[in-house]
DNA sequence: AAGGGTATCGTACAGTGTACGGAGACGGAA
DNA sequence: TTCCGTCTCCGTACACTGTACGATACCCTT
């Protein structure tokens, strides 16, 4: 049987692999990665489960791709920029690639084959790094550190319960009655008097820890025992 | 039907909700967290499955307490000592406990119910920067960096195939031959001058960008901007 | 006409979390 | 004693998961 065109799901002019992972992408931003299931996406997309296996080997291999497709979202750096520059742009479009795709922070823990987009970003920003001076230890070392800070902070802020408007406030207000018997003050103190504020964003304290990394970091001489 | 001591299960002095957890938490570095399934735990208990709900309102609690388990094995900062001292105690601390239970880093970021153990770790350690004179301000960026940079880095290092003996080496290996091409030239140079050396080991990195920022961060004054 | 590649799917199976309700053993109250 | 709750344990059943296996239909080449 081969039903082409416009047979059973209305617009779909030939499935694909590539047609496949956006679809998924879409259930897993509008549903979570949790409701992504081999049936919910093949409905999606008009078809049977089974017709999925034809572009996809399991599952396990869509996961993959998600990824690497949130790792397409991520800007590039370029050897020729100022190197503070260009890993300040990486870090802060990373940070909000993870704020999109929230699950892919939990996905990252378990994947173990990249795509050709995480590669091709990886290769890129060592390869600014080292353009910029920094020796190859140097440059796995602030590599580590950087990516370190950026998975870690997408992490937390993934673990918030971000919801729509309000960041903040409903979340941290249920919580707090079940400590309001001063068991925490100092959570409290944070909450209150941080968090709480009108105007907050957790998301802008990435730019701080991101610069204290940044004025830190400096590609030539510097740490003497290998 | 009650059957207590010794009736199924061989040592089994009663079950609680604390030995379902401890048998979870067993489970999950034996197995891995995916293998971790209400049957198998019942099984591993010598109960049946419907069992452990006397216990555990669902699975989600069982991760919960999971995630909490992991926290009391992280050291508890307190204020008197010397801060920076503390922090460097407590980070790697958690590494470790993050490293014996890499499946942890990736639970994180579906939990939004924190456990006693995991509110009482994070109130220690706000304390303990408190008392140290940073600012409430301080205290949250600094809180934030830290455990960015600590869970970031137990992301990366749950990502890497870890295994049994060697660390690296044969992980590189495979992927290594994908590209043998000369398409990742820097991930190359990474990979043989760096990764592969004979004793590398990974995670010897996470103290070079844990004192990088302990030495950036400071209580008193420093920002101006608030 | 025969064969092979491409694409789609039906059926079936083992495994998952858990809702529902029942059953035995215990304590105390009547 | 009888009765009633409470505690502990579990059998059955249901909807759902990923996917192995094989069938089917279409097109293109020989």
């Amino acid at each position: 049987m081969m039903k082409d065109a416009g047979a059973g799901g209305r617009d779909r002019p030939g499935l694909s692999r590539e047609r496949v992972l956006r679809k998924a992408l879409e259930l897993a931003d509008r549903d979570g990665i949790a409701a992504l299931s081999i049936r919910s996406l093949a409905q999606e997309l008009g078809t049977k489960p089974m017709t999925l296996y034809y572009y996809v080997a399991n599952k396990d291999q869509i996961l993959d791709g998600l990824v690497d497709l949130v790792f397409i979202e991520i800007a590039t750096p370029e050897a020729g920029g100022e190197w503070k520059e260009q890993m300040r742009r990486r870090a802060h479009s990373a940070r909000e690639a993870l704020r999109r795709h929230p699950w892919a922070v939990g996905l990252l823990e378990s994947r173990k084959a990249p795509g050709p987009a995480t590669l091709k970003h990886h290769e890129a920003t060592l390869g600014t790094l080292r353009a910029a001076g920094f020796t190859v230890q140097q440059t796995a070392r602030a590599y580590s550190l950087l990516d370190s800070y950026i998975y870690g902070f997408a992490l937390q802020e993934a673990a918030l319960p971000i919801a729509g408007s309000e960041p903040m406030a409903e979340v941290a207000g249920p919580i707090m009655e079940r400590f309001a018997t001063g068991e925490y003050p100092h959570m409290v103190e944070i909450a209150t008097q941080v968090v709480m504020q009108p105007g907050y964003d957790y998301g802008n304290e990435f730019a701080y820890g991101l610069e204290l990394i940044l004025d830190a970091l400096e590609p030539a001489p510097a740490d003497q025992e290998p």
